[in-house]
DNA sequence: ATGAAAGCGCTAACAG
DNA sequence: CTGTTAGCGCTTTCAT
């Protein structure tokens, strides 16, 4: 079954039918529902893979995260297949599980798949595979990382606003001693958010002595909260790079019999959607993964339909925000009297 | 760039280029040679649109999930997409979100786009959709409810086998009240769970009269919590349907203070990501999902693969089984005591 | 073993 | 506004 077929039946040309099927305004309205009459009554779907091939536009974004069970990337996922659904699109969904070989090929994948645009969230890609994109001028969306391109678009984290309150939120409980476990420092995200929170402590006059590097794992997170509670100067509130330490935190905390809130105040990074489930539900600065992906997906989408000529790199910005929730409580003011005393 | 290309700088024809891609091994080396040479000079990357036209193969399986951001997904989709990228596959990842316009629209772009095959992992689908894909021969393989036509394979989830061990290991620990929290019984994967605790408490001679109906969620998790504690007959232990029930009993639990395990023993189902990350770690009654994703994607890459003559519903096993973790332990002995004097 | 040539199903000029 | 027609880039007979 295909379009001739459908042609000959509606006694139309095959133009008409794409025509009609693309939704093309200037056909006859009596034509196009003898067209449509005929499409219903046989089931015809379009081949795709035809018009892409002729059209030059495939109607596939492509999506490279880094893994897809991170519990960051799912809700990402979702809405990227809502909005690509809305808007007629297909989501090429790939990861490449930190490993080079499977980013090489996550790009080769796109690049063969013909996709129209590509929104990379992997904190982090090689730039002579960004190259092989650029050179067939693929839009590209990257977070923070983005090279300084023509059609390669950014969106920029402010990663102060949301740390800044939630070290201020310290602050006000009480909150003197106040630790970060970092992320992996080879990323710049998670140095972004370091240097966030160092800013955030100096600007009310809190020294940023604490500070330790993670790797934003529950294991990682475990294993710190073990070494900063045996460090001289214990923390009474800790704030982590990603919710998943700080889920390590907890869940170490709660094997040493420390009590998150009462003994240990902490904030997590990201809201993930884990972050509501846990017990106590941990308070946390949110990144919001819905807007997120909205902005990747509008990038892409505009730039596709820009013309050619003015190709733009353009900035986005994701602001972020503390959302409280019971993982943090004034300190204690024994602690305190203890100090002073 | 396209093969036309290639054949010239490489002085053969169109045919040979295309056979040395597709690794036909009756090309001399010395011509597949001279190819390969170009190709990567060029950094030629074909164009499956292309191929997928003219060889009616698009080397795309579809992956059909009720909600992406549904915990017991993500596993399934990375899955998925490492033995995709294994054997030169794509994924076309789709989601219901329990809305029939899209699951309508699923099955559509799925047509559209020509894939080989698709995992339909939504634990229910109309049976007219069904009819849209078999109609045109594409391998189909679904989990427990596939309707019995040639071509569509079956995933058989043992439930009896894990839940069992559940029951018996309560029992074990001195339980007699033992709950059970089903899922939305329109679902047939919720029945079969209710009917295995049913059949499990029976075999041991407890009567499985404490079965309130849950919806899958956390919030249904934390109201039936709520019920049953206010129930005559108060349970010392419950089982849920899934896991994301179970962690809602946690948190009212929590909420309300009672102590699990040690006021209240509880086992989920599904053994999603989560469950680890929980204080305390829920066990749980497993079922693989890396299993199921690989049992899914092998049964369509073998359909696909086998002659059109032979095409037969195959039906594949996954047991399950229980996991033991911190949530479970043993029945309070006073309430025992009090019940007997 | 290799090449010439005929399409796969569709869209987009272009002509009418 | 509609139809005719020339491809899009590749695979696959069919000859050689």
């Amino acid at each position: 079954m295909d379009i001739r077929e459908i042609a000959s039946r509606a006694k139309v040309s095959t133009a008409t039918v794409s025509r009609t099927l693309n939704n093309i305004p200037t056909v006859d309205p009596r034509l196009a529902r003898r067209v449509w009459k005929v499409v219903n009554e046989v089931g015809y779907y379009p081949n795709k893979l035809a018009s892409g091939l002729v059209s030059g536009k495939s109607r596939v974004f492509g999506l490279i995260v880094s893994e897809i069970t991170n519990p960051f990337f799912p809700e990402i996922v979702q809405t990227f297949e809502n909005l690509a659904v809305e808007n007629n699109y297909e989501i090429l969904l790939t990861s490449t599980v930190h490993d080079p070989k499977r980013m090489e090929l996550s790009v080769r994948r796109m690049i063969e798949r013909r996709v129209d645009g590509v929104a990379i969230l992997t904190f982090g890609m090689e730039e002579s595979l960004i190259q092989h994109l650029r050179f067939r001028k693929v839009p590209l969306v990257f977070v923070d990382v983005g090279p300084d391109f023509p059609g390669v678009s950014n969106i920029r984290i402010n990663y102060q606003s949301g740390i800044r309150q939630g070290v201020q939120h310290l602050a006000a409980l009480g909150h003197r001693q106040i630790a970060f476990i970092t992320g992996p420092l080879h990323l710049k995200s998670a140095q972004a958010r370091r240097t966030a929170f160092e800013k955030s402590m100096e600007e009310i006059g809190l020294a940023p002595e604490l500070i330790v590097e993670g790797d934003h794992t529950m294991e990682g997170g475990m294993r710190l909260l073990t070494q900063l509670v045996r460090s001289e100067t214990r923390p009474t509130a800790v704030m982590c790079s990603n919710d998943m330490t700080a889920i390590g935190v907890m869940r170490e905390a709660y094997d040493q019999g420390i009590k998150v809130p009462q003994d240990l105040s902490l904030i997590g990074f990201d809201d993930i959607r884990l972050a509501q489930f846990i017990i106590p539900p941990l308070s946390t600065i949110r990144m919001s993964q819905t807007e997120l992906a909205r902005i990747a997906f509008e990038s892409l989408i505009s730039e596709t339909e820009r013309q050619a000529a003015l190709k733009g790199r353009v900035d986005h910005e994701l602001d972020t925000s503390l959302v409280l929730r019971r993982s943090t409580a004034r300190a204690r003011t024994s602690d305190v009297d203890a100090t002073a005393e």
